[in-house]
DNA sequence: TTGGGTGCAAAATCTTTGCAATCAT
DNA sequence: ATGATTGCAAAGATTTTGCACCCAA
């Protein structure tokens, strides 16, 4: 069984880039956070508890290259920082977001939901469609039971 | 008939802001542009044309101002600028988006689309929806027709 | 006269870049 | 050796803030 960060690394190499061991130390945290939905100083932080050697600068190339290589996704929830999201693998599509007004939980929707609303667009408004941002902004069902019990 | 920037003024006034010379012309510029999807930068320089001694840092809080009372919704599309964008009048959602990879152009959809994904989504995920963000990445008709003549 | 609003400049944030040093092949 | 990669510091870009001044009620 081939794992996760093999196939990152064969990701890599099949663009001519190496796995260095700082990328490797960024793709790995971004493996064991991969429900949050980390800053580039979150993960320079994490980094670092494990490499402390590594600079900003090499993780936010580092975020860079493998938004290109689309193993991430940088999205952006209105908050000033851009954060930077692994692809579930073998998805077709990038997943969305709920993101609570009340407490700042984001959590994710793996469902694709946007199938027909695409070939709409696409028919109706002639748009090839490449890629989809979908985030939902309201109250999380935990802020809704903790609003109940009051 | 009453002007659109006669009901932002009232929107104002019911939350007890005024709707100042460097408010107005603020609103102006985002009336004449409505297509356009500026950013705060971009704001700015209009507004100058017309009265000059505007200061950034005004136009900066103006626009936050009109994002709170909800005139003006605050967005995102990945280049690192914030954009801000007149909500449609009477529209009970925030309309979508088109982002040509290709020109860069940005269309709107006003057509809501997401009626079925949202009922779907505050059933089974209990998300109480306030709000969202849609917009697809992808090719725009024109640059599919340029294309096409090559 | 009083509090909101403004302009300016400085500060704060986030991100990118230049460059010398380092690493792997 | 050579080209890719890195760390650091500096630069860039965007946005926010402190503060003195101004203005309308």
């Amino acid at each position: 069984m081939e794992t996760r960060i093999e196939r990152i690394k064969k990701q890599l190499h099949s663009s001519s880039y190496k796995l260095t061991p700082q990328r490797e130390a960024t793709v790995c945290v971004l493996l064991e956070h991969e429900e949050d939905h980390l800053s580039a100083e979150d993960v320079y932080l994490l980094v670092k508890e494990k490499s402390p050697e590594i600079g900003l600068a090499t993780v936010y190339r580092t975020l860079e290259l493998l938004t290109e290589l689309k193993i991430v996704d940088k999205i952006n929830f209105g908050d000033g920082v851009s954060r930077y999201d692994l692809r579930t693998e073998g998805a077709a599509h990038f997943h969305h977001h709920l993101v609570c007004i009340e407490c700042g939980s984001v959590d994710e929707i793996q469902q694709d939901l946007l199938d027909d609303v695409e070939e709409l667009v696409e028919r109706d408004w002639k748009f090839k469609i490449k890629d989809h941002r979908l985030t939902f902004h309201g109250i999380c069902y935990r802020c809704q039971e903790k609003k109940q019990q009051k």
